[in-house]
DNA sequence: GCAAAAGTGTTAGGTGTACACCCATGA
DNA sequence: TCATGGGTGTACACCTAACACTTTTGC
C-alpha cells in the first residue's frame, strides 16, 4: 500500500440515479422504494454502492440498466453530496447522475420487481436522505443545459412530431411558447428531419414526424453553429 | 454498523482545489509540488484527502485555506472524477473545486512554504493525474457561469475600474470586447457603486474605481432581474 | 506638447416576440 | 359538418454590434 495513503479515512460511495422521462407533456421521475434499513420501503432515488472494479459512470449504467433495462442513455453528473450526516446509516458520499430516457424503451416490467413507478416530476414528495436536492439541481442544471444543448431529443422517441417537441421544452421551462416561433427557430436550425409519414394520435389531421439528425449537428458544431432555443 | 452497509466497499476520497486569481489582464492558476509519492514533486493542483470529520465542503475550504490564507471564498464544485487507475497510488476518487480569489489577499509567504506558484492559465504544462481536466472543465464551467452571474467580482479588489472588470471578461472569454458596449451594458444593470476616487497606477489620468453592490444586486434579482453579458 | 489610457453616443441591421387564420381529417 | 389539433407569415420593438473622437495628465 502506497505509504502516505495508508493513514488516510476510506469512505462508503454510492451512485444515485435521476432518471427523467417524458410523454403526455409532463416529465416524470422515476422513483423507488429502498430495499433496506435504514429508512426501508421510503422513497428513494435508483442508488448502489460503487464497487471496487469499476468507474463512476459505470456504476451509474449499472444502477440504470437495473432498473430500466435500457444501456447507451444521455448521462451527466449532477453533483456529489458528502455532507457527514446525510445517509442516516453510516456515511456514505454519493454522485449523482441524471439521464435523460426515451419511455418507449423502458422495460416495464421492472417497476413491479424493484417497487418502482414514475412519478410526476412536480408532484414529486419527500424522498429519503437529500434525494430532493439531487432532483432540485438537475432539473436546474437540465434547464441551463437543455436551452444550449440538443439534450431534449434524448426524452423523445426516435421519431417525434414538433407539437412534442413543443410540449416537452414548455414542460422543461415550465411556460408556453409560440407555435409559429418555436417551428421557425427549430427548422431554421437544420438539424430535424421532416420524415414522410404522421403521427394520427393525437390529433386527425396528424403531424408530420421529424428526426433528430446527429451527424448534421455534429458537423454544423464545428463550423461554429450553437443550438439555441 | 448498518447491516447492508458492511458488505460493501470503501474508497479513498480526496478534493482537488482548482484556485483561480487575475491581474494585469490575465488568469493565473494556483500550482504546488506534490509533496508525496507517487510522483512526488510534479506539478499537481492543491488537494488533501477527506477527513471523517468534515464535509466535502470543509474539506475543500481547508484545503484552500492552506495554501491561500483565505476563507469565506467563492467555490463551486466542478465534479467527481472516479476512474479506476486516475491515481497511480493507490484507488482514490477526487471531488473537484474551483476558487476565485482576490489576489490582493493572497499570502505570498504560503508559496514557499508549499512549493506553490501561480501560472498563467493558457501556459499550464502537465499535471498529475486527471488535473489538467479538472482545469478544463473549471474553465468551462466559468465561461458558462460568468455570463450569466456577477463571479468575476470575485477575482477583482472590493475597489476595481471599469478596464479592469473589462480585461477581466476578455481573459475568461479570450475575446476583446468593445468598451463602450461593455461599459454601457454592465453600467445599466445599476449593481455598480461608482467611488470619488480613481486608480492611477494604469494611466496618467486614472480610472474611477468603482465596487460591486451585492445587497442591490440580491434586491434586484427577487424583482426577476438577470445578469447577462 | 505629446503619449497613453479613460471616457462618451449614434446608427443600422438583426433578432425576438406578438399575433390570427386556414387546413386536414375522423367521427 | 363540425370539432380538433396541425400548420403557416408578417410587423414592430428591442437589442446587439460596429464605429471615432475628446479628455486628462504625468512626463
Amino acid at each position: 500500500m502506497t505509504p502516505f495513503y495508508i493513514e488516510q479515512e476510506k469512505f462508503f460511495l454510492s451512485v444515485d440515479c435521476i432518471i427523467l422521462g417524458f410523454t403526455n407533456g409532463k416529465l416524470y421521475l422515476l422513483i423507488s422504494k429502498r430495499k433496506f434499513e435504514p429508512l426501508k420501503n421510503q422513497d428513494t432515488l435508483m442508488g448502489g454502492f460503487l464497487r471496487a472494479n469499476e468507474d463512476l459512470e459505470e456504476a451509474a449504467s449499472r444502477v440504470l440498466y437495473e432498473y430500466t433495462g435500457i444501456r447507451d442513455v444521455y448521462m451527466e453528473q449532477v453533483g456529489t453530496y458528502g455532507s457527514i450526516h446525510r445517509d442516516e446509516g453510516e456515511r456514505v458520499i454519493s454522485v449523482a447522475y441524471y439521464a435523460l430516457i426515451d419511455l418507449e424503451l423502458f422495460d416495464e416490467t421492472l417497476c413491479k420487481r424493484h417497487n418502482a413507478r414514475w412519478e410526476e416530476l412536480d408532484k414529486v414528495g419527500p424522498l429519503i436522505f437529500d434525494h430532493n436536492q439531487m432532483v432540485e439541481d438537475t432539473i436546474s442544471i437540465l434547464r441551463s443545459k437543455a436551452a444550449v444543448q440538443p439534450l431534449g431529443f434524448n426524452l423523445l422517441p426516435e421519431k417525434f412530431t414538433l407539437p412534442q417537441l413543443q410540449s416537452l421544452y414548455e414542460a422543461i421551462y415550465q411556460t408556453k411558447l409560440d407555435k409559429r416561433n418555436f417551428r421557425k427557430k427549430i427548422l431554421e436550425m437544420g438539424i430535424l428531419e421532416k420524415q414522410g409519414d404522421k403521427d394520427k394520435s393525437a390529433s386527425k389531421r396528424g403531424a408530420f414526424y421529424y428526426k433528430f439528425n446527429k451527424d448534421k449537428y455534429d458537423r454544423l458544431r464545428e463550423t461554429g453553429f450553437f443550438f439555441s432555443l
